[in-house]
DNA sequence: ATCCAGGAACTGT
DNA sequence: ACAGTTCATGGA
């Protein structure tokens, strides 16, 4: 991690292949987001630090990413914290070189990388958040997506106020896994991802399920073990291991945003099957979660 | 109104 | 293993 502690602020340095500005686009795409703000350019999130909430006031440049504390000042340890949270949520790790190497080469990408250069996966770090976003999101329009976790967020979650507005952190596990069906039902949740969700939330909260384990396996480990949850299949697996646990080989190869962006992209008269989907995808080895995302990112703006 | 949405579990073969 | 069915509700 390449960054630099002023105290008032920090700072953190990318390498190359990074563009702020694209990325703040895919954050800023929908109003109804909860678990960040955009104002006047300025990005604002609220963390989770050791016991105690961060505010993050985020600026950048195409060469760094700028956070204050608009709350006040706050202990080295917290800056520490919130350089690596803002570095993972950023995916500021990954060298891009090898993805826009392949990229250029592949008649699908290449557009892409030229109109969305240093575009990063901008992921979910928190795991019961990026689980519990995947499960909402299934099989219902994005918006709608976006309104389940803004009353979920809402309901279940910490605010703290900062100049009149409310800032909002996603649910902890602790506290969902108390809930009974009928709690997530009343705000539109269907039965069924009622269930899943406190169920993950369950096992998160006794320590069964945790981001570090699922960490020290391979990409096939981390899947079989997502998918043996009730509530977890084969996309919602490759999700969350592309937006928090971050193996590139994450594939989402059913999602329906790839097939439409596909189908976009090539000009077809209809969306193209999976077995054209994994053709086209030859060439992506090691780089699928990119390719995905970037193809996301075709589909808006 | 009708179709479909960043699916998954369940059921029957 | 594989295909069909059910869940459920809002957006366009």
């Amino acid at each position: 991690m390449n960054w630099a502690d002023h105290s008032a602020y920090i700072e953190l340095y990318p390498k190359e292949e990074f563009n702020y500005e694209e990325c703040l686009l895919f954050l800023g795409r929908s109003d109804l987001e909860v678990t960040h703000q955009i104002r006047d350019g300025i990005l604002y999130k609220l963390i989770k630090g050791d016991e105690e909430c961060l505010l993050l006031k985020i600026t950048g440049t195409s060469q760094s990413i700028k956070a204050e504390f608009p709350l006040g000042s706050c202990s080295a340890k917290a800056r520490q914290e919130a350089a690596k949270y803002i570095w993972e949520w950023f995916d500021l790790d990954r060298d891009l070189e090898g993805f826009y190497n392949i990229a250029r080469k592949d008649k699908i990408l290449q557009p892409l990388i030229q109109n969305y250069y240093g575009l990063r996966i901008m992921g979910i770090p928190n795991l019961f958040e990026a689980i519990t976003w995947a499960i909402m999101g299934q099989q219902i329009n994005l918006t709608f997506a976006y309104t389940l976790k803004k009353r979920f967020t809402e309901q279940f979650g910490e605010c703290l106020i900062f100049e009149g507005e409310p800032f909002w952190l996603f649910p902890e596990a602790e506290k969902i896994a108390a809930l009974r069906v009928e709690d997530l039902r009343m705000l539109q949740f269907t039965s069924r991802k009622a269930e899943y969700i406190i169920g993950i939330a369950k096992a998160m909260a006794a320590g069964e399920l945790t981001k570090e384990h699922l960490l020290q396996g391979s990409f096939e480990q981390m899947h079989s073990k997502l998918t043996a949850i009730r509530g977890i299949g084969s996309w919602t697996a490759d999700y969350v291991i592309m937006k928090c646990l971050r193996h590139p080989n994450a594939f989402p190869i059913a999602d329906v945003g790839l097939h439409n962006a596909l189908k976009l992209q090539l000009a077809l008269p209809s969306k193209p099957s999976l077995e054209e989907i994994r053709e086209m995808a030859m060439g992506w080895e090691g780089w699928q979660a990119y390719a995905v995302f970037y193809l996301w990112r075709s589909l808006y703006v």
